[in-house]
DNA sequence: AGTTGTATGTTGCATTTGCAACATTTCGAA
DNA sequence: TTCGAAATGTTGCAAATGCAACATACAACT
C-alpha cells in the first residue's frame, strides 16, 4: 500500500480521490507520459514500470529515475525541473494523477481523511528533502575520491555496515556522483590498490576505520 | 509574518501553539544554538539574526545559511544532514522550537488551524525541494563554466531578466557551486573576454541570446 | 584618516578529470 | 545455447581545476 493512503482504509480513499477530482491513466509500454511537466502534478505508479529519463544536448540519455508500483512522481517531488526531462513506460503502466493546487484548494475541514492525506504527503515530501540534501553534500566534494568516500560513508551509517550492495550500477552511480564513469572507475581501482576498499561485483567493502 | 502562520489568525496561532507544545527561546549573541541538530525540530526565527555554518576538517568555515526574522530552519529543511554543522546567533535571537514528531503525532481532527498549519508546512516543504533540484541541476554540470551559466539561465528565467543581481558575494558564489574561488574568477574572465556576459560589481548581465 | 579584516582579481603549477578509444565481461532476449 | 547490447575495465592525453601565494580593492569600525 501507498504512503500517500497511510492511516486512510479503502472506502475513505475511494471518497478521497473522488474529492480530488483525481484520474486514472493507462499508458502503452513506451508511451511518454508527460514531456515536460508544466502543471503542478503528483502522479502515483498504481502498476507498471516507467523511468524518468533526462536527456542533454549532445543526445546523451540518462535514467534519472525509476519509477515501480507505488512510486511517486511529480513537478516538485521528482528532479523535473530541467525541461530536458521526459517520463517514458517500459510496460503497459497504469497512473493515478492529482492536481496539487486542487490539493492545496481544498478546505481543510472538509474531511479527517483529506487531512491525514496531507499529513502523509509532508511526511513524504519532508524525507524527499532528506534525500536531496545527501545527494547536494555527495555532489560539493570537490574530487571524485571524496564524492566516493561521502557516498559510502552515508550509505554506511545509514545501514549499520561496511558491506555496500550498490542498488544501480556503477554508470549510474557515477551518474549520481555527476562524474566521468571511467574516471571513476580508476579512482576505485586506486581506492582498491591501497587498501581502503574491496569489490565484487556490485558490493563493496569499507576496510577503513 | 512568517508562511508558516498563513491563513491563522493571531488567536488562534496561540492556541496552536500550546497545541504543538512550542517553546521560545531567547539566545544571546555569538551562541551556539544546536550544535548537531539530533532531535527532529523545526525552528522560527521570531527576531535576531544566526549563521548556519559548516566547518570541515581543515578547520574552513563556510556559512550555508543565513538565517533572518522569520527565517525557518529544521532538521530537513536546512542542510543540516551533515554533522559538521553549527547554528550560531549573529545578534541576540529568539527562537521558536517546534517539534516535528508532536506535529506528526497529533490527531489531525482536533482543530482546523492545525489542519492548516500543516498545510503550510506542506507548500513550505515542496518550495525547498525546488531549490534543491535547482542547486543538484547546477552541481551535476561538469565544468565550472557550465555550472555559472546554469546558474544564470535559472535566475534569469526566474526572474524574467537577463540583468543578475547577485544575492551574495562571489566568494558565496564559489561555494554554492562547490568550486574553488579563484577558478571561478578565472572563468567569469574568460566569459567577459569571450563577449557572454559584463560585470560590475555583484550585478552579471547576460549578452547571449 | 587610519587600521584591520574581508572580498576580489591574478597567475604559475601540479593534480585531477573528462574524453575517446578500445578490450573484456556480463546480461537478457531470441 | 547463441547472439547482440549494455556494463565494466583500462589507458593515453589534453583540458580543466584546485591550490597557493600574492596584490589590490572595498568596507567597517575607531
Amino acid at each position: 500500500m501507498n504512503k500517500l493512503f497511510n492511516k486512510i482504509n479503502v472506502k475513505e480513499q475511494t471518497k478521497l480521490l473522488k474529492l480530488l477530482e483525481t484520474n486514472v491513466f493507462n499508458f502503452k509500454k513506451d508511451t511518454i507520459i508527460l514531456s515536460t511537466i508544466k502543471e503542478n502534478i503528483i502522479g502515483v505508479i498504481l502498476q507498471g514500470y516507467a523511468q524518468i529519463i533526462r536527456t542533454d544536448y549532445n543526445g546523451n540519455r540518462t535514467i534519472i529515475e525509476e519509477l515501480e508500483e507505488n512510486d511517486i512522481f511529480g513537478s516538485s517531488i521528482s528532479s523535473l525541473s530541467s525541461n530536458e526531462c521526459q517520463i517514458i513506460t517500459k510496460e503497459d503502466t497504469k497512473v493515478l494523477i492529482i492536481d496539487y493546487d486542487r490539493i492545496i484548494e481544498l478546505e481543510n475541514n472538509s474531511f479527517p481523511y483529506y487531512n491525514q492525506f496531507i499529513k502523509n504527503l509532508l511526511e513524504i515530501t519532508t524525507n524527499i528533502i532528506d534525500e536531496k540534501n545527501e545527494r547536494i553534500q555527495i555532489l560539493t566534494k570537490k574530487t571524485i575520491r571524496d564524492k566516493l568516500l561521502e557516498y559510502f560513508n552515508i550509505y554506511s551509517k545509514k545501514h549499520g555496515t561496511k558491506i555496500i550492495y550498490l542498488p544501480f550500477s556503477f554508470t549510474d552511480l557515477a551518474d549520481y556522483l555527476a562524474v566521468d564513469r571511467s574516471a571513476m572507475s580508476r579512482e576505485l581501482k586506486y581506492l582498491k590498490e591501497e587498501g581502503f576498499i574491496n569489490t565484487k561485483g556490485r558490493i563493496i567493502t569499507l576496510l577503513y576505520r
